[in-house]
Order: structure tokens, then C-alpha cells, then sequence
DNA sequence: CGACGTATTGATTTAAATCAATGTAGGTGG
DNA sequence: CCACCTACATTGATTTAAATCAATACGTCG
């Protein structure tokens, strides 16, 4: 896998300038952002600026990462947060030998390297699963208009609170115990926010192996396929290929709930 | 156990008034926070305030919340963060069964209640561990404090990103699959908290059962209790009765890192 | 086509859950 | 102060679920 991040290309990688929100020409993979077809537009940072604000910005420069490529890598200096515009992402850390454990799927519409804020690094690297486009926010830049405008404000908030809040869930979904329970809270949590982002909930494609799925909820992957089995055997969802369709979504949630302890 | 929670104090439960930040006289186990003597006074939202300011904002209620009792409850309407000023508290969900399974742990110094702030409701019950005292700060002063002082803005990213990068770790912690790897890493996200906040890193007492810590990590009470004997067969922490060392940290972190996938 | 990564399935081993019994500390009330 | 109760911790025996090992099939991409 080619490993090259985007926010902190290097010098012989980059036509334009390096600091995102100075740009005034785009280099390769870079493109002024037209906010005015993008589908995730409404809830989005200019939705929040007053409509006069809107043209005065041009920090929303779009990037485009190939599927494989990385976003930022865990110790990269902290600079900016992204929404995905398009595509999707999986954020993971590598242990000491090497392996790798995901940590989260951030789909389209998400936000991105909230997780660089507290300490000014980035924690985890930041995969493209897809080819997919960011729009980087530089923090900086964030900060001024947070001050400035109580919506831009607002929008961070929410947008913090959000990342919060997955999280808390997915603190609570990984106490269960059980391979099937684990798996039916994490697809119910994905259906959750393909939902938010405008897809359905009922049917979606899986942007990662069950590899990947298995290191996120602590399985191997020959267990992820079985618990995938047996959620098919029951009658819960139906798979093929990577598209999984959530049959008996009352029936997922009982499963995901029972017995916590 | 006596359930009540303290932000949302029932009509006779309470002798001053129900808002927090208007309030003027004390209520049984509210008083006004001396900020002076408190051990977290240079981490907290004062110290952001410029020096004029920190005696003009009287809604640092100081609020004693008893063992046992709950600071509020999943589902309350979200009004303010708090600050831990002493003890500590436990979040928790409840299953559809009632079952519990613990969510985190948050210690004094710390913040809680940023797992409201996306959808306006907080998403799991606050319980203190032992008597404490919280220092509630309301959003809505918090917001007009933020625009008004970058500081305190600086200060709110910090205390939000903070949770996020403390779930993220622990995220990442549950994605191990052996019971001593959790019980290693979860250890050693402890330590590294209660050294945050001015305790030894290398030896501290668990506030919560072999029962708690089982539904956090995904365990049962008895592969929690043998988890601990091993880590201590083997060196790397001595237990005795509540009070855990840790002897072997490097060890330890070996033990946490070890084979992810 | 051939190579690689991935998914699936089966056989076996290993770890954790469960069941059960005992021990212990703390709290209550006589 | 002690007896009692309760919740928790610990330990062992057994069952069950998951990891591991292994083989095969499938897909995609060069």
C-alpha cells in the first residue's frame, strides 16, 4: 500500500503552497471546493456563516485521497479537521509489531481529526477506503469564526458532541460479550449514520474486511464471518458480498441489548 | 440504592432555586465553590478567565453528590458540563433488562457531561463513587464566556478533545481480544489519569468491582478477578484488597500492545 | 491467466463463561 | 460488641464460545 498522508504532503508531492487556508492555485488532488452541489452542504461549516461570510473563505479546499491513501498519519502535527465530503474513511493505530487495529469508520459527512485536538497530534492514521474527498477546515481558521459567529460556534459544538457521543456508544457496544452481539450493535451503528448521511439504513455496503471489523470489536476474522452466518441464519440480515441488508432491524436491537452482564 | 439526580433535584428535594448559574442562596448540599483551595483551580474554566472576570460569575455552584447517588440520568435534559473537584464517578447504561454495564470512569479534575451535548439529552447515568463535589458549569454561560473570551474557548476545545482522544484510547483498548490485555491497557489509561490529576501514577485504589470493570471490558466478574491474578503472578502489579501497584509498567504496556490481530 | 488478498468452512485447541462453593469485608441492628 | 446479612472476591469444575490452524473457494487486479 502506497503510504502517503495528504494534509502534510511532502515538498516534491505539492504544486500549490503547504498551509491549507492559504492557497490561492491548487495543486494535484486539489480543488477549490463548490459547496453549491455538495450533498452534505446543509450541514455543513458554511451552512453555519451568514450568507455574506459564505464567498469570503476559501480555505474549503477540496482534496481528493485514493482509495489506500492516507489522510494523516498518528503523530502528525494537528492542523486542520475535514468533513468527507465523499467516500469514507477508517481511522486505526499500529501496535508495536506492526499490527493494525481500527478504531472507527468515518463516513461521508462525518468529521474528521477531532482526535488531534487535544494534544496537537493526531492519534490514529486516517485510511481512505475509497477514493474520497475531504474538505479541510485548518483549526486556526475555525477557531476565529467560532469566536466571531455563535452559529459557527454552534455547528463545533454539535460537531464535537456527535464525535462524543459515537464513541460513548461505541464504548458501550464493545462491553458486550458475546461475537453476535457486538456485531449486530456495530452494523446497527453504521445504519444509524448511513442514515444520517442520507443513505439507508436498511442496506448498505461494508467499506472494510472482516478483518478490519474483527481488530475493531476484538474478533478474529474467522469469527467475524461466523457471527455474520449466524445473524444470516437468524433471519436478521442478509448478505452478499460486501451489501448487507438489515432484515430484522427490532430483532438486531434485541440482540445487540441482551445481556450486557 | 437511593436513586436521585442532582442537576434535575425534584421540586422537594430543593431549597434554592432550579436553574444552575442563576442561582443566589445555597441549597442543602450546594454551596459556592472557593476555587481558591481547589486542588484542580489551574486546569479549570477560572484560570481561561482573565483575572477581572473570575469574581463576577456566580454560577460555580459547588454540588456534593453522595456515594451511591446519581448526577443525572440518561435521558435528563442536558443544561451544564461539570467539573470534578472531589472523588469520583462511574457512567453507565442500562440494558433493556436493566442490566448495567459501566461506560468509564471520570476523575476528579476531569469533565463530565460533554456525552449531552449533541442531541441535548445526556446518554448515560452519572453515578459517584464516593462522596464528591462538582463544580457545574451551564452551556449556556459556557458558550457566551467562549465567544467572549478565546481563552475559554481554547480551554472548552481542550476539555472536548480530551474526551474524545480518552475514548478513542479506549476504543482501541477493547479492541484486544485477550482478558489480560484489556485489564492491562484499561490499568494503564487509569494511571495515566490519575497522574493527570496530581495522583501517583504507580499506585491507586480502584473505585469500582471486579463486576463494573467486567462489563466495561466486555468480561465476566470471575475472568476479571483471574485476569488480575495473573498480571500479578507475573509481576506486573501487586494487588492488595481495593489499592492496585503497578510494578511493571514497561511490562505492562508489553502486555496491553501485545499481538492486536 | 496467475497472483494476491479475502471469505468461508471444518477440525482442534485454548480461553472465557458459567455454575457452584467458599471466603471476606463492610454494614446493620439487636 | 457481636451476630447476622449482604455484596463482593476468589477458587475450582465444567461447559461453551472463540482463537487458532488448515484447506479451499472466490474476486479483483495486474
Amino acid at each position: 500500500m502506497t503510504i502517503r498522508t495528504a494534509l502534510t504532503l511532502d515538498a516534491e508531492d505539492r504544486a500549490g503552497p503547504t498551509g491549507v487556508g492559504t492557497a490561492a492555485e491548487s495543486g494535484p488532488e486539489r480543488n477549490p471546493a463548490t459547496c453549491a452541489d455538495c450533498p452534505g452542504r446543509e450541514a455543513c461549516l458554511p451552512a453555519a456563516l451568514p450568507y455574506s461570510e459564505r464567498g469570503n473563505h476559501t480555505f474549503f479546499l477540496r482534496q481528493r485521497i485514493r482509495r489506500g491513501h492516507l489522510l494523516y498519519r498518528a503523530g502528525d502535527a494537528f492542523s486542520a479537521i475535514c468533513t468527507v465530503r465523499s467516500g469514507c474513511f477508517k481511522s486505526q493505530v499500529t501496535g508495536d509489531d506492526g499490527s493494525e487495529r481500527m478504531t472507527g469508520i468515518h463516513l461521508c459527512g462525518e468529521v474528521l481529526g477531532t482526535d488531534g485536538i487535544a494534544t496537537g497530534k493526531y492519534t490514529s492514521d486516517l485510511v481512505a477506503l475509497e477514493d474520497s474527498d475531504v474538505c479541510p477546515i485548518p483549526f486556526c481558521a475555525l477557531k476565529q469564526l467560532s469566536a466571531e459567529f455563535p452559529s459557527v460556534q454552534q455547528w463545533f459544538h454539535k460537531v464535537l458532541g456527535r464525535q462524543i457521543a459515537t464513541n460513548t456508544g461505541m464504548i458501550a457496544l464493545l462491553g458486550a460479550r458475546r461475537a453476535d452481539e457486538r456485531l449486530a450493535a456495530f452494523l446497527l451503528d453504521l445504519s444509524r449514520r448511513f442514515a444520517a448521511c442520507g443513505f439507508s439504513p436498511r442496506e448498505f455496503d461494508l467499506p472494510v474486511t472482516h478483518r478490519d471489523i474483527g481488530s475493531h470489536l476484538g474478533l478474529c476474522s474467522e469469527t467475524t464471518s461466523r457471527a455474520f452466518c449466524r445473524l444470516q441464519r437468524g433471519g436478521l440480515i442478509r448478505v452478499r458480498k460486501q451489501r448487507v441488508a438489515l432484515v430484522d432491524i427490532a430483532g438486531l436491537k434485541k440482540s445487540a441489548g441482551g445481556k450486557p452482564c
